[in-house]
DNA sequence: ATGAAAGCGCTAACAT
DNA sequence: ATGTTAGCGCTTTCAT
């Protein structure tokens, strides 16, 4: 027998042996119906083409294929209901599911859950029991790049914001509210942008028409966008305006100047997503939500102000 | 009934409702055991973070769930050893594999693709009857990469390798021989390098110390550190030297200057590999090798040689 | 300690 | 046209 049981010793080794000559070994198929269990999960991501998926899904699946479990994909194509039925479709053929950064609403979300369990949310919280949720903490992140501004000499900033229905951007605008209330001689006027680079490209006049020193973009995208925009225009960075992103994706640390930004250790979130799920498989308590702390890298793009705009 | 037979259509209209009402679908996993088919493919990967996989994934997993096809996947974390076995175990759970440049060597990856059967190769050809290959035509695209550096006016040029064993780097220097075949007054120097942009970072001393005017890095990666390490000693790019690229990774265009390369298209590449797999699944004859040819995309990083250099 | 049998949830072949 | 049955490849329970 391939599992254990009270056999004989000599016995079990021939048949290991016998099945190791005959190259057998038992279907995964036939055992996951009959264990009703598949040994697979599942994530579902908006589009598999954003690096910060990639971390996820790399975190993800290496932590899972150590504990022996295979992972599917799936890819909604930033559909919102392809987003349901697709995780709905999946779930049945897996033991679980891990939704990345769902775009659908909160009442949406909720039935679903229960609907999809076990499940772990990634990138997306709610407070719905029984759904461990992993984040990284925006505003945390956000807060501690206007400090680095702040501290920098800048008053005048502009935040280019993200979707305008999106969780994390509402995190990041609770940082600026928070930092504005705390700093009565900073001013931050928020600029509309998106989550792409095309996003923060087009939202360069804008930028511009702020006459801000310092500018907090949604992402590194965003700001590598407006970056370029910036270059065209021969507006230098950060000699003449000092650009933040967020998330450290892999070409931010190769921009020029190199991105300055808050790194989400988004490989962790995945390994850490995994964990969860292992916990809720084998029906651990779940635990309290995961807030991972992005950390600022302080390279290139953010300086000290300009000194013909300086406030003396 | 779900599927199609000589049913009252009354009958089956009824049965259709009260699945409905309770939410009822057959188990794929009881249907993939009877069946003998899982609707379900693989794809290895040797390192989930690299670009180039990223593409591919996203383009394949977007076909194969047209054609109701879920997708599974396995990073092998670069390990030759790991592959194998990963791809032995994995295919138990699926109806085929699509091995990515699968690391091992021929002789290996032989005796491996009747033991996947049906398995497609994407990025590494073989020339092993059956099995369908997907590849990028790295020879033609170096090919065109050379022809625009030597239209530019360049003779002396460098090469910062690939891998020593890795058949798209084969495929790239049987590009510089035969361009040096016929080209007699071009001098091609081989500089080792490797396929990040560390190694293009590290490549820098030799390629400046081979005192060429124009560079050819094995990917995008390695002209990006490559370019890097340049700005960092104060040699413009192309003024002073000229840097292509290969494969178009979605940052190339946002370099500065914006990295003239030649793009792979990864998606269709990937899409591609999806209809393959879905001739075989179909019994469809195999077909012949598909070439994808690069596209050059002539950004900024490649400019005339600099007067100071010009032959006379 | 070992062998036999039931059954996981389906589909296909067969009887009616 | 509809109802019944065998069996996909396993694991587990129950007899021996």
């Amino acid at each position: 027998m391939n599992g254990n049981r009270s056999v004989d010793e000599g016995l079990a080794q021939k048949v290991r042996a016998a099945a190791a000559e005959l190259n057998y070994s038992a279907s995964p198929v036939a055992r996951s119906l009959v264990l009703g269990k598949t040994n697979t999960i599942a994530v579902v991501v908006p589009d598999l083409e954003n690096p910060t998926f990639h971390g996820v899904l790399r975190g993800l699946s290496r932590a899972a294929a150590r504990d022996g479990y295979h992972v599917l994909i799936a890819d909604s194509a930033e559909s919102v209901d392809e987003e349901r039925i697709l995780a709905v479709e999946t779930r049945r053929r897996c033991d679980g599911i891990v939704l990345c950064a769902p775009r659908m609403a909160d009442a949406d979300l909720r039935p679903l859950l229960s609907e999809l369990n076990p499940v772990v949310l990634v990138n997306r919280d709610a407070q719905f029991s029984g759904t461990p949720v992993i984040v990284a903490d925006y505003k945390a992140g956000l807060a501690e790049l206007l400090t680095l501004l702040y501290g920098l000499g800048h008053r005048s900033l502009a935040y280019v914001s993200g979707p305008r229905r999106s969780a994390s951007n509402a995190r990041r605008l609770a940082a600026v509210r928070e930092f504005l209330g705390d700093h009565s001689d900073a001013t931050i006027q928020i600029v509309p942008g998106g989550v792409s680079f095309a996003d923060g490209y087009y939202a360069v006049e804008r930028v511009i028409a702020s006459a801000t020193t310092g500018v907090l973009a949604f992402n590194d995208l965003v700001a590598m966008g407006l970056m370029s925009a910036l270059g065209e225009r021969g507006i230098r960075v950060p000699d003449q305006i000092s650009v933040v992103g967020f998330d450290d994706i892999p070409f931010a640390r190769y921009m020029t100047p190199p991105l300055t930004t808050a790194a989400v250790p988004v490989a962790e979130l995945g390994e850490h997503a995994w964990h969860r799920m292992w916990d809720l498989l084998h029906e651990r308590r779940p635990g309290r939500p995961t807030n991972f702390r992005p950390q600022i890298v302080n390279r290139g793009s953010a300086g000290p102000v300009p000194a013909s705009k300086a406030v003396r």
